[in-house]
DNA sequence: GTATTTGCAAATGATTTGCAGTGCT
DNA sequence: AGCACTGCAAATCATTTGCAAATAC
């Protein structure tokens, strides 16, 4: 199965919780620690939260997955994927992914701060279509 | 004195602690809740930290300052100001700004997801000059 | 003078830690 | 077998709330 792999990859043992978090992030897209509980106990009635955060803990350190802070809101986690910018309706809360070419605004930040940078994390907030 | 009228304009009552938290912002930038709170105490050495949070609410909800979410990091504050982005030295924890036009993200973003969006928050990691 | 703000202490919420037992390789 | 992972309870850290006294306008 894939998310064994990305596991595996990683050099982190498999075990049915990991894997479960996983899935559910990727299902998700993005996902933050209370929606991950809750969904995660219906296949784990006794998982716990201590578990779920050391394993982000974990798989933040090998670059698994990605935490995406978000003004006025928890903090989300997603699956560490290519370059893309968040789109936050300030109404109802969606946050959404938009492809996003993250090169040159690397190369202009590289130019004008003298960084060597790797990593952009961008969102952007304003109205969703359903909400306008 | 200027911060007085940032806080009027923003119609809030000036006080002196306001003018410290403001004053405070200005000069570092960007700052957390420990450091305003360690900076502060210098002046107010009563003040404490539930009217650092207060003000800091009463200020967000009237756009006079923002929050800074960084991956890793406790959220910062700082003075609203005309867009920019932030970029974030991964091993010294130092965040500087950057210029940056947001006009052709926002049209973009637009262009792709039928938001309306009005607000952009950049965190662009990587590793400082000194670090290097 | 009235409404808001301050500072305290206590409450709540979020995250981390220690430890004994279990499971992965 | 050996080390890493899980789940529990307790500890810590971050933020919010209620309330009485002080302050801004």
């Amino acid at each position: 199965m894939k998310n064994k792999h990305l596991l595996q990859h990683h050099q982190l043992k498999v075990t049915p919780q990991r894997i479960a978090i996983i899935t559910l992030m990727e299902y998700f897209g993005h996902i933050n620690i209370d929606e991950l509980f809750k969904e995660i106990r219906e296949q784990f009635s006794s998982i716990s939260l201590a578990t779920l955060y050391k394993n982000i803990h974990t798989m933040l350190n090998v670059n698994l997955i990605r935490e995406v802070k978000i003004p006025g809101q928890k903090t989300k986690y997603e699956i560490e994927k290519i370059a893309h910018a968040h789109v936050l309706c300030k109404t109802c809360g969606e946050l959404k992914d938009i492809p996003f070419d993250s090169k040159k605004l690397m190369e202009d930040t590289v130019k004008n701060s003298d960084y060597r940078t790797d990593e952009v994390s961008i969102v952007i907030s304003g109205i969703c279509p359903n909400c306008k």
